[in-house]
DNA sequence: GTGAAAGCGCTAACAG
DNA sequence: CTGTTAGCGCTTTCAC
């Protein structure tokens, strides 16, 4: 030893034993005799010996840690997420190695790639694409079980994911404002377009959050029977655009009484565009957002919104990868898990004005 | 090769060439001849290789990977300080190996173990106590280089440490209150004590960020020449006491024209406290909080702060960190970066009543 | 129950 | 420039 850390073979040897010997008291494996067992320790504690995962990984070929990637560890949401996928691999002695990718998908290519170099055990992603999904692929052609995390891809091929009711929550969000007389209802929502197939495909494409939540918009209205209207619909690539999309809405289209926001940062530009105009929140104009915060009930009124369990979500990922991890399950077919939001009423939304 | 994922022997074996020669040419080390580069790099592609960083890893002792120990992933501040962190990390090519403790000393102890057991390059961490630091101290006697993040620690030792101007920035911030013409100034704390020592001791003993917001606060108020009053002082756990405790203060104290909060969660308490009360902010009583979020602007008035550079926090600690990692100031004296806050004047704060 | 020996997949000398 | 030979620190047969 001298230099570095000392080894194995530094500890058996202070201890007098076979480092095999060693081993199997410090790596918890095999069935050492007690005595021998107190040595070993004794010696292990006075050379300050602390064990090799790297050396234990290579010869088990297994890691213990988990591969995790997001776009946006900043956001709220996946930082929820992310802290539920946490407390779960922790508490299966999982350590979560984390990439945030700034929705770049050339960097999350780049991120899945270093995450099977290192070897992770298994890896939970929220792909910035829903339609490329090779590099997704080849980690399940790897053997490395994969759980798809908010979005599905339609290139990963069969796989699991845990996902929200992102479609029936907007629907029932909508049918809300529906119900309080509300007719002309405005969406505000992300302008990031699934990528559409050229051709004409037979199979569900996949989609993203927001697109979802705008497609329950549109179910919500036709089966209201309403037509509906261009101008209702704002497709904004972010806060600020919204914000400013949402003021010239409101000012040229009095007639509009809803608006629906289908993120939680489109709810705050929306919210702030009507602080800003000459409408009053609730009497003049209803606002419904997606996903609660804090200060959907610092603001006034305070924000009525569609509450995802992020916490949840990411808690359930990492069960759904965990249950691989341990093979138990690693046979059965992919699973699809979706969990459900649910709609919290507060003060910003009321009737239309008479 | 067979059964697992091929190796660096299959592809050699499929080239042609030595197991040392496919690695030079994989392991992009050493000067292989074109030729064999395109052959090695061939036969690479067509057995579906990749390369195995923890095999790699137990030879060069170096695992590309940093460990970063937080108390609360789901916390804005350190979401944004882990944003920092991870984008100076990965333009140097390592990975994050991140834990959330939820502010558990003992979480955080078997955290650091197990990422030196990972054989983590380096560690920053943002410990739960500012007094014990034995497990810290531990990191350093291992000769991994550690950075402290947001605190220091008694125990630790001479260690680098990235920090924020708390104790400065809130003396000017309460400076600000008291320009404005105020004169009784509460302010509401987070409860977390340091520990304090029983013997007495002549050393500067480390204090959490709330800890020196409150005696930047003390120190305005002697500045100032204002003796302050027991009353004026709230330390409460949670945001709910904070609440509660404020909506006291607002009744029992009505002289107190001003409140001050140490932190981001007791701002957005003490600002629902005004909230549910009869007093009006500014008019009544004033109040400036600590960090700035996507709320402050949402809310009316739009809240004053203390606004804190979290991202450059933690890009700061990375790039402390990754400097000693590329080995140049590996032998420097601990280094101590501190960082500025600003104030950020909306309209919380209006001088008191007459 | 314990030790000797053989690797895990790769890099690092060292010869050629 | 390329191949041979040792390991890195650990777990895992396999005899004893």
């Amino acid at each position: 030893m001298s230099a570095g850390r000392p080894t194995i073979i530094d500890v058996a040897r202070d201890a007098g034993v076979s480092p095999a010997t060693a081993g199997r008291v410090l790596g918890g494996y095999g069935t050492p005799a007690p005595e021998l067992v107190r040595r070993v320790r004794d010696s292990a504690r006075r050379l300050g010996y602390r064990a090799n995962d790297v050396a234990r990984s290579i010869v088990t070929g297994l890691t213990r840690v988990i591969g995790v990637v997001v776009s946006d560890i900043e956001n709220p949401f996946f930082a929820r997420a992310v802290s539920g996928i946490s407390d779960r691999a922790r508490a299966a002695g999982y350590e979560m190695l984390l990439v945030s990718t700034g929705l770049d998908l050339a960097r999350e290519r780049s991120a899945v790639e270093a995450l099977m170099a290192k070897r992770v055990d298994g890896m939970i992603v929220a792909s910035a694409s829903v339609s490329e999904g090779a590099h997704l692929r080849r980690v399940r052609e790897a053997g490395v079980p994969l759980v798809l995390l908010d979005r599905r891809n339609d290139g990963a091929g069969a796989v699991d994911a845990v996902l929200l009711d992102n479609r029936a929550a907007a629907h029932r969000a909508v049918n809300h404002l529906l119900d309080k007389g509300h007719r002309a209802v405005a969406v505000v929502t992300s302008a990031v377009a699934d990528e559409r197939p050229t051709g004409r495909r037979r199979k569900a494409l996949a989609q993203f959050p927001s697109s979802l939540r705008f497609a329950g918009y549109l179910d919500a209205l036709e089966e209201a029977g309403i037509a509906g209207a261009p101008e209702w619909v704002l497709r904004c690539d972010d806060a600020d655009a919204a914000a400013e999309r949402v003021r010239d809405l409101l000012t040229a289209r009095p007639d509009v009484t809803a608006i629906f926001a289908t993120t939680n940062v489109m709810a705050g530009a929306a919210f702030r565009a009507i602080m800003d105009s000459d409408r009053r929140c609730p009497e003049d104009v209803s606002l419904l957002g997606f996903d609660d915060h804090e200060w959907s009930t610092l603001v006034r009124p305070q924000l009525s919104v569609v509450a995802q369990p992020a916490y949840d979500l990411g808690a359930a990922a990492g069960t759904v990868l965990l249950g691989r991890l341990s093979g138990r399950e690693s046979a059965s077919a992919p699973s699809e898990t979706i969990l459900q939001s649910s709609l919290i009423v507060r003060g910003s939304v009321a009737p239309p004005p008479a």
